[in-house]
DNA sequence: CGCCAAATTGCATAGCTATGCAATAATGAT
DNA sequence: ATCATTATTGCATAGCTATGCAATTTGGCG
């Protein structure tokens, strides 16, 4: 018993040969706007059927240097936005006719190989997705003078753009809707130190309640953007923390965690006794046994954010770009209403 | 002011002009084993540095007609087992030098396209984890040749191998689970009509029942697998299914829509009122607010299975591969245990 | 039928790397 | 020092498509 040869895929020339034309013929037959005629098209489409032929991208990626590749780089951590963020990505890529590589980065260790590997592929851009990206990594990625999307990063050069949500002001928003709540002892779950994202709504939390008079502020510390991690740090820091009466934390998961572990670990009610507040606005967010209020910042209109950033950079290689700031909006739901009864 | 000029990588023949030396030289020396002395493989490192050079894969493709390229389609109905799968399948693939290309399919509508852009980016295998896969997109994806891998599919041919849980089995163990906790009026919450998992999964549900003699077996249809439509199905179709005392839910994301429709829509508590169960175990299933009964499928596994099919299909092209099936387990949580109460 | 413009077709080439083969250099043995 | 052996190097080429340019055909029209 044999197996089947291995696959080799017909070529232009192939099917010129079985149709009695040309090679340039059948590239002109696959390519749009150009010169053929209506009986030397139907002799090429009909050789190139029976040969099952289609057309190679990658001599055109050789020949033009553009690969019509997008590498995303994910994080992984677990958080459903990321999942979104992906889905929407392809949509909007799929119809200007963009491939996505993806990757997932543990850390930001082994970015230098990494980049050499999407240098290697010739990927028109980079897009990161990580919430993390250090000062190194990014000289690394920028050596190849790729152009480069990131999201909540300080980094700036010409190849790399950053696009944030309104970290800070929609805090302070946050801020003021706990306080119209009622809140009087505050904390802030912050993921872990070197997000940038995490610092820059803690400092529009915690501005925005100095200037309504609450200099009190319980700084909590996870390691992870994860429900664990939301809620082993919740378990174990709460009381000392002095029982605070209103949590908000740096994203979503984070936010899922804590409730769980005020409500199964320590026996209190959410929003009766502590109200929680989150980030992102993940769809999980809105599953009623959380019904979590948050800040939504519309994957839709980051990603369309990203693509219109990312044209300009492809179409002006090494012009510097501007960094953009998206308005996130908040969403009130009844983890911080204490008067509501949940309805559906 | 004028733009950067765009980015033009380095070739290794202008690496060769600069070291002095042939562009043989240069290859050999990104080339590990090639025969190369070290005085010009230090000219070259230098020259490379100097220049940036990154050798590109791309000639490589077209000459050995490997692209070392998987393209991942998949479904993006919402359902986290997704993200888990795509992390999971990203980490086992980093090894072995493999980029995915991630791609979504609304329904399977436009799958000959889809199958021609693969085609054309000659990707070396297509891992489809979609839960619907009809015959005639089969069919197409089939034409170019390449391997695919499919999940929970009845598809079957030389180019195609489905990987699947086994549905039966464990449905089966769940039926006599849920008997075992007392259950009376049993219903099931099915996804899709077209979705093969589904479909088993109910089968082997009923079939224990039935020999445990429960005739009686409520089937509700929820028309995706969302969150969204577990809880909108549920909230319109219990009363009249009879108000069973056990839903067991074609996935988790379904199992979790039904247990926030019971608890806030018809005010019944889970699990004293109803016991719920669901399939996948995604991470949402063990947050406690759910604390959700399924089936596990542990993705390391999957993708373990799936790649080691994968490799065979690789090596013996066309050659007739075996399906395969994977065992899965029951995790029992307290959304079906009555007389539990949640610790943490 | 003849001529000009327009449409179509074919030829030749660029783009970049890995590798077989032949040529050259280095090494080691005697 | 001479020769045999091994290591290194360079040359030339395959792999496939799009496209500029020149050559050819077609079509229109007087």
């Amino acid at each position: 018993m044999k197996a089947h040869p291995a696959r080799k895929y017909a070529s232009s020339t192939d099917v010129a040969r079985l149709a009695g034309v040309s090679q340039s013929a059948v590239s002109r037959t696959f390519t749009p706007g150009a010169s053929v005629s209506a009986a030397t098209r139907a002799k090429v489409l009909q050789a190139a059927s029976a040969l099952e032929y289609q057309p190679s991208i990658i001599p055109q990626i050789m020949l033009s240097g553009k690969s019509k590749l997008i590498a995303v780089v994910l994080g992984g951590l677990g958080n459903p936005y990321y999942a979104e963020f992906l889905q929407e990505l392809a949509q909007q890529l799929e119809p200007r006719g963009y491939k996505m590589i993806v990757l997932y980065a543990q850390s930001d260790y082994g970015f230098e190989v990494l980049a050499a590997q999407l240098a290697s592929y010739r990927v028109d851009a980079i897009i990161s997705a990580l919430a993390v990206l250090s000062s190194t990594s990014a000289s690394e990625l920028t050596a190849f003078k790729i152009p480069i999307i990131t999201f909540n990063s300080d980094e700036r050069s010409p190849w790399i753009v950053s696009i944030s949500a309104n970290n800070r002001h929609a805090s302070a928003q946050m801020a003021q809707h706990l306080l119209a709540r009622g809140a009087k002892r505050f904390a802030f779950l912050c993921g872990p130190v070197d997000s940038p994202a995490s610092q820059h709504r803690l400092a529009g939390f915690r501005t925005a309640l100095q200037q309504a008079g609450v200099e009190q502020l319980i700084v909590l510390q996870a390691d992870h953007f994860t429900y664990e991690s939301g809620f082993e740090t919740t378990k174990q820091c709460f009381v000392e923390a002095g029982k605070p009466d209103a949590i908000y934390c740096a994203n979503d998961v984070l936010a899922m965690g804590a409730m769980d572990a005020l409500r199964f670990s320590l026996g209190l009610n959410v929003p009766k006794d502590v109200l929680v507040a989150g980030f992102d606005d993940i769809p999980e967010a809105s599953w009623l046994s959380y019904d979590l209020t948050t800040i939504t910042q519309p994957p839709v209109l980051l990603v369309k954010t990203a693509l219109r950033v990312l044209e300009k950079m492809l179409a002006q290689p090494g012009q510097k770009q501007l960094s953009v700031t998206l308005k996130g909006e908040l969403v009130e739901r009844s983890s911080t209403n204490r008067s509501s009864s949940r309805k559906a």
